[in-house]
DNA sequence: CTGAAAGCGCTTACAG
DNA sequence: CTGAAAGCGCTTACAG
């Protein structure tokens, strides 16, 4: 393995040079810099992240916290959680790191079965700093960690002294419900999430601000909670909305994988969409893309929030004294097919 | 920090002692262990792991590299492919590492835009093994981090010296096909991946040992390849078939999202699934299970694969030497509601 | 701008 | 079975 020493000795230096280029430092003259360099490409020199953490008490590491509910191993069918939001949240992260050399500790944590145990990585003193994804964690888990020293970034939640990035809930909803409304709906439903999720009465603004706003054309509207975020929660939902006699002309929805259950409830009850009934999801996932028809979606750039916390992150790092941020991203309505456009 | 100076100092041995506690070494006396691990307790140490690092010449971190082919932020249109085979098998890597305290770095690395750089956790020395996700990697890709003295285990794909986990590809065909025959179906289709993956060869194996089988009752069966391993993919491969006149009363596909594809199509020639065609699926993901109607499927038990993976990986690290082992993972028919018994 | 020296927290022969 | 000592590869004041 070559070292600092070898890379020293080839161009004549001494180490401590050696390190300054590595460093950057300005304090190294151009002409000794290059001859530096030259020897690391020649001699192929890798920094070793071990002996440089040691001195430096950082692992240029970052940990990737996914907060799971159950340990149990995926059925994929309809009345599991898809994971699907954390996922594409956490594709975007890499993006953000994208120029620095961190590397992403990835850890699924079960705040449930953990029993207080933090997420190994974390205890083990590996990583310099931390994201959550997800929103089954608690203030005081936060809190933990922050007390340990490590800078935070929450995604897709809010919570004090952090820094968070999240989607926009209220304007999407509003999006996705004026999209309805737009295109001639009469009678709508909004088939939330669950109402322990604290985003669930942002969905709620959104929805009322486009019903408010269109009040003039609006018949009748409903909104009803789904039992948990899932295709069943989804096909639920509409179920119970069905057997008490209510038919929307269109139905908005918090998420894809609720929107997939409405559509099954749908189809079992041989209600076509578009033509008998609209459907405009909330979120923009595989799921939605792929089915049949494509779901009218608003797309929450989910990796787009991942790129930005990675950004957050490296800032906090830098300056861990800077005022915490919250970073909302902006959604964007994805017309496909599941849309028709009502006659007044 | 509290080191394994200050436990030495609070149990009164030498740091050498807790050393070999920490390392569970059988030298240390059965008494004086306990009142390290007192002290370790009190105290709440832990382990430097670039201390450690430095001087074992290990990191006690594994790299997950999952193979991608471009960098394109992903719209979840169905020409898309959806990343959710690599997705599934990864999810079952930290299962197998439980009990190990190995840190997991994730990396999303494009062979083709790499230009022959490493992944960078593995060029930054920063993992003690390597394992790689997908079938977009090469046989020099593999040597090379085999000539850095990393092991390797490769998942969804065979390579020569290397440890390897894969699904049961003839098999899985063969269960999905047999299905279809054995609910009485007689003109049967089968989807294929695009023939450029190894894997299709073995497909064709398997739904033609199903088809010699069942020789007396199959009328007709056809074979196609998709032009992509998308929706869009399975889209154009059974428009192909439908634009020759070709009547299937059957298809079976190579995996989930050619599946949704083929669905799409139907949908749009207002053919139902299962009334007027059945459909069964291969790989069981959320795709089949969260679609209406929920896919019929042969679950190749990814997250498994994972945890396989990882077994073998840490057994390679302890045993450097030993011989190298491919092993497969048997697959499971889920009857859904695609699959519609036609009468004889 | 560059070099010599100390030290980060461990592990591992080596003596005893 | 336990302790003293060397050294892993870096960084960082400190002199010069």
């Amino acid at each position: 393995m070559v070292t600092i020493v070898d890379v020293a000795r080839y161009a004549s230096v001494s180490k401590s040079t050696v390190s300054l280029v590595i460093n950057n430092s300005p304090l190294v003259k151009e002409e000794t810099r290059q001859k530096v360099e030259d020897a690391i490409k020649t001699l192929g020199y890798v920094c070793n992240n071990n002996a440089r953490g040691l001195r430096t008490k950082e692992t240029k590491c970052l940990g990737l916290i996914i907060a799971i509910e159950n340990n149990i191993v995926q059925t994929y069918d309809y009345n599991y959680e898809t994971g699907l939001y954390s996922y594409n949240i956490t594709n975007g992260i890499p993006v953000g790191l994208e120029g620095t050399d961190y590397g992403l500790i990835t850890e699924r944590y079960c705040p449930a079965e953990a029993k207080g145990v933090l997420p190994q990585a974390i205890h083990n003193g590996r990583v310099d700093g931390v994201f959550l994804v997800g929103n089954l964690f608690e203030q005081s888990f936060i809190s933990e960690i922050k007390m340990r020293g490590l800078p935070v970034v929450v995604l897709g939640t809010d919570f004090a002294q952090v820094d968070s990035v999240n989607a926009d809930v209220i304007q999407g909803t509003y999006v996705e419900t004026k999209h309805l409304l737009e295109t001639g709906h009469k009678r709508i439903a909004y088939i939330n999430c669950p109402q322990i999720y604290k985003s669930s009465a942002d969905r709620l603004k959104g929805f009322r601000k486009a019903c408010d706003e269109f009040a003039e054309s609006v018949e009748n509207h409903w909104e009803v909670f789904c039992p948990q975020n899932t295709g069943e929660g989804g096909y639920e939902a509409v179920k119970q909305l069905w057997e008490s006699g209510i038919r929307p002309d269109g139905i908005a929805t918090a998420n894809e994988p609720i929107a997939l259950g409405v559509m099954r409830y749908l189809y079992g009850e041989n209600i076509h969409i578009p033509d008998d009934i609209s459907l405009v999801s909330y979120e923009a996932s595989i799921l939605g893309g792929y089915t049949s028809p494509a779901l009218t979606t608003v797309n929450i750039h989910k990796e787009h929030m991942g790129e930005i916390a990675a950004q957050l992150l490296l800032k906090r790092i830098e300056n861990p004294e800077r005022p915490y941020e919250t970073k909302v991203v902006a959604p964007d309505l994805v017309v496909r097919d599941s849309v028709k456009k009502r006659l007044p």
